[in-house]
DNA sequence: TCTGGGGTCCTAGGACCC
DNA sequence: TCTGGGGTCCTAGGACCC
């Protein structure tokens, strides 16, 4: 979907349409009082000079999405806001709205799996859709497919998508960007050397800021460059499972099925505060938040109808260096102080002399409530006994008194 | 002026078991 | 007397993606 969070609030405030306007920020405190202020979300981005005002509507926020005409200022996903509104003080500044987005990205799938049922879903705004067994799928190499997907698309919510098709996932992404916004792109296997080879290796998905440095250094700079590469060469760089991949991706050969269904892992809530807080010193502060954390994360548990059984926590410092503990209950669990209970013991297993700016809780080991049952799996099977090995770092803490 | 939130997957070491 | 070869599970960190 082209610049989908922005898109969403320019539906909502079409007189919007061609401004800068970015979709991010914190928020948190000032969203009502905004509203109630205003009657509508938007904010002119505040002149920098007034950064203390500023700071208080976008905090710690970065921007989600920036429309076409912020883009042109230099501002865009991941950048955080108070580097946008330095970049482009006349931006207008809109909060994320997650149900409005949810909205959306629901309708947008549900009209696709009714054209073309074998859809993977990738996130809130993205897709990968199987052509191969669809009515009249092949016709013009699959632009026809595309177009009646936009046309169904923007008819039923008036929102525009970039289409890319290939003879795999790997080349249809790298496809589905070159004709932004709105566009189709068709990338037949014979367009490897004219269309892939000259793109930059970051152009490959799974080619992150750190892999793409290291082939950097390596004077690696375009997919061609890296297809030209022994395979062993880059396996003595990037290991066994990575260097092979990266040169079949440079190849264009990608394999990996178009997966239409698939289970949750873990489930987490994490919040960033609004200043650094101290372990000790904010002690009362950090413990609700720790609460609230918990029980939200209960409640997205029980309402999704998913049990787990370890619990994890993540804590990043004032300086950004994050680190995690987990801990793995002998029954599986969705309950609140369950879940508070094991989190807090994981907690204490953690330095918390520096300053925090985040928190976060995780459960993972996830399986779906209905094959809790005591006595049988859903095969049949009696499960195995639970894991009794003896647990150390619970030991350790177990008489000692809660921290929060 | 530092840098959100929610995920997945991989790696590597250690414990433990047969 | 120098100490195999699997295999699974758990933990911590990190890369990457939307």
């Amino acid at each position: 979907m082209d610049a989908f969070f922005a898109s969403v609030e320019l539906l909502r405030y079409p007189q919007l349409k061609g401004l800068p306007v970015v979709i991010g920020g914190g928020w948190r405190k000032v969203d009502e009082e905004l509203r109630a202020a205003q009657g509508e979300r938007a904010l002119r981005f505040i002149p920098v000079e007034s950064f203390p005002l500023l700071k208080d509507y976008v905090g710690r926020g970065v921007i989600t999405t920036a429309t076409y005409a912020a883009r042109q200022f230099g501002v865009g996903s991941a950048m955080g806001m108070m580097k946008a509104a330095k970049l482009c003080p006349q931006a207008i500044v809109l909060p994320v709205d997650f149900e409005e987005v949810r909205k959306y990205s629901r309708l947008f799938k549900s009209t696709i799996t009714e054209i073309a049922p074998l859809m993977q879903d990738r996130g809130v705004d993205e897709v990968y859709i199987d052509f191969t067994e669809v009515p009249g799928g092949q016709r013009e190499g699959g632009r026809v497919l595309a177009r009646l997907i936009q046309k169904a698309i923007f008819e039923k919510t008036g929102l525009t998508c970039s289409i890319g098709v290939a003879p795999n996932k790997l080349l249809a992404k790298m496809a589905s960007e070159f004709n932004k916004p709105n566009g189709i792109s068709i990338v037949h296997e014979d367009d490897l050397q004219t269309m892939i080879w000259p793109l930059h290796v970051r152009k490959i998905n799974g080619i992150g800021p750190k892999a793409g440095e290291k082939l950097a250094r390596l004077h690696i700079h375009t997919i061609g460059e890296l297809a030209a590469q022994e395979p062993q060469w880059l396996i003595d760089h990037f290991g066994k499972a990575t260097g092979a991949w990266m040169h079949e991706a440079a190849w264009g050969r990608d394999d990996s099925p178009v997966v239409t269904e698939s289970e949750p892992v873990s489930m987490s809530r994490e919040t960033t505060f609004d200043r650094d807080l101290h372990a000790v010193r904010d002690k009362a502060e950090l413990g609700a938040i720790f609460t609230e954390l918990c029980t939200k994360l209960a409640e997205d548990l029980q309402r999704k109808g998913y049990v787990g059984k370890t619990i994890g926590i993540k804590l990043r410092y004032d300086n950004f260096k994050s680190v995690t503990r987990d801990q793995t209950l002998d029954t599986y669990t969705a309950d609140a102080q369950t879940i508070r209970h094991t989190a807090g013991l994981a907690l204490k297993r953690v330095p918390l002399d520096k300053r925090l700016r985040l928190l976060g809780v995780r459960v993972g080991g996830l399986i779906k409530a209905e094959e809790l049952n005591p006595t049988r799996n859903l095969d049949g099977k009696v499960p195995a006994a639970p894991n009794n090995r003896p647990h150390d770092a619970i030991d350790s803490v177990a008489h000692t008194d809660q921290l929060f």
